[in-house]
DNA sequence: TCATTATTTCGATTATTCCAGAAATATAGT
DNA sequence: ACTATATTTCTGGAATAATCGAAATAATGA
């Protein structure tokens, strides 16, 4: 998720997302964006090293797709575990316990 | 979804989403999360400019609620554009329309 | 091999963000 | 008014990250 806090690179994922999982080459991205190709570069292999994206060589151009399962967990990461309660700390008790069907109020998805 | 970028942001968020709807004091968060208070005030200080969390003050405590409208429309902002297609750059055409049926297989989210 | 296109690495600069101590402000109780 | 608790604002320095030009590397075809 941390990767995805730089606004140049959620941009590039966005597009990525938005291009479907055959995704775009190198190429593509820096003429939709408008960036230079090292800028691009740069944050292109930040969003590898976070497994957000997979690369794959085609001939000279070097194709970019989002990893849409990876995705879905980052975004999971923080629905997931909605309402569940925080435990307590050393010097006080639970909190409320949450009645049943607190998720389900709270956290919407795409329907699949 | 910048916001969410920083690690202790993140944790902050995280924590008052397990909290559930009611979220939690400041003094709470930074019991449960060990940071310095003045830290903390500048990380909430954020999540509220970008309208993640709420907060109400209830007497001397000040309640920090999240907001999961808000959390919910920023998750969505990459789900919902999903193989939608990124329209052409000057020097080319559309990339392949993709078929329909693209956007379930790879978003997945939370069924309400 | 040479030329061309595609992309990355390097290196230096600039900009941003993070952090936490100390002081200030807010609220409530006595 | 005074005290205690809760939280923010101020401040400045340290750490990180973003930026991008230039040079290097990769792949292809003539």
């Amino acid at each position: 998720m941390e990767k995805l806090g730089n606004p140049t690179r959620l941009e590039v994922f966005h597009l990525l997302v938005r291009a479907g999982e055959d995704g775009l080459a190198v190429g593509d991205i820096q003429r939709h964006l408008g960036i230079p190709a090292s800028t691009l570069s740069h944050h292109l292999a930040h969003l590898v090293a976070a497994d957000l994206v997979q690369q794959v060589r085609e001939g000279r151009v070097l194709r970019c797709r989002p990893n849409f399962a990876r995705m879905n967990a980052v975004l999971a990461f923080l629905t997931e575990e909605c309402c569940v309660g925080v435990g307590a700390t050393a010097d006080q008790g639970d909190g409320p316990t949450r009645g049943k069907g607190a998720v389900e109020e709270q956290v919407a998805g795409k329907r699949v």
